[in-house]
DNA sequence: AACTCTTGCAACCGCCCGCGG
DNA sequence: CCCGCGGGCGGTTGCAAGAGT
């Protein structure tokens, strides 16, 4: 028998479902998120051990905040992706509570329609003008610069001012058992309120309830990009839409 | 109420990179 | 140096739900 389940020769594919999100999160939370190969024959998940880590990254994961992104998420985003280009899992690292795949998702759907009306816009000719792109990517330039240097002067050691937050912080059994638990727990609500002979794909409820999730303070990088260089230029192009 | 269109997002796919043998 | 494997990343797809007619 061909075990375990290689990407290529899928056993089952699409939407999880509640009983396979309990076995994955429990399996994670007594061993930790390493060697993801070792998952399915241990759980008995007929999954591709890619299908369980991305599973476990973008949802199950804990700390993780769903939806409803704030003003302030969405400017860094946009100030982000203006100075990184499409590296999500670099954005990311900036927003500890959301994963590369709800950024990148948010983007395609919501900012990057925001900014292409904004482009049509007469009134944001003023911020589009040659002159305030370069001054502005001048600025982008010398802070991404300031950035680097003070994170490897660090030895990237976190700084008041240039601190890493990290989106995959080492495994810490207290830590994550806590969030674990908090997690599963939340799966067992949502499964007892679904009909569990349906096997109902878990999205829709814990959407409602991440939300209620305690919110971190952004970090310093984070507000000394706002700060710096979004604060006017981005708050225009905000409120623009 | 029924149908079509649009939107949002979870999950998949394919490529790339680093590491160990 | 080469090869295979595991893991990470970004792009894309498919589907469910909501909006519109």
């Amino acid at each position: 028998m061909d075990w375990p389940p290689r990407c290529d020769k899928i056993v089952k594919k699409g939407p999880w479902t509640p009983e396979e999100d309990i076995v994955l999160a429990s399996y994670i939370q007594e061993h930790g998120p390493c060697n993801w190969r070792a998952v399915p024959p241990n759980t008995g998940l007929l999954r591709c051990s890619k299908s369980c880590r991305l599973r476990w990254t973008n949802y199950l994961r804990p700390g993780i905040k769903r939806g409803n992104f704030t003003d302030q998420e969405e400017k860094l985003i946009i100030h982000l992706q203006a100075l990184l280009g499409n590296r999500w899992a670099t954005i990311a690292s900036h927003l500890p509570q959301r994963t590369d795949n709800d950024i990148k998702n948010h983007w395609n759907t919501h900012l990057k329609k925001k900014l292409s009306n904004l482009h049509n816009y007469g009134d944001h000719q003023a911020i589009v003008a040659k002159g305030q792109w370069e001054k502005t990517l001048q600025k982008d330039v010398h802070l991404a610069k300031r950035a680097f240097s003070e994170a490897l002067s660090l030895g990237l050691k976190p700084s008041s001012s240039v601190q890493c937050s990290c989106t995959k912080p080492p495994f810490s059994p207290s830590y994550s058992y806590a969030l674990s638990t908090e997690n599963i727990s939340r799966l067992l609500q949502g499964w007892m309120k679904n009909d569990s002979s349906k096997s109902v794909p878990i999205n829709q409820y814990e959407k409602k309830s991440a939300d209620s999730l305690p919110q971190l303070p952004l970090q310093s990088p984070e507000t000394w990009l706002l700060d710096e260089i979004a604060g006017e230029v981005m708050n225009d192009i905000l409120r623009n839409n």
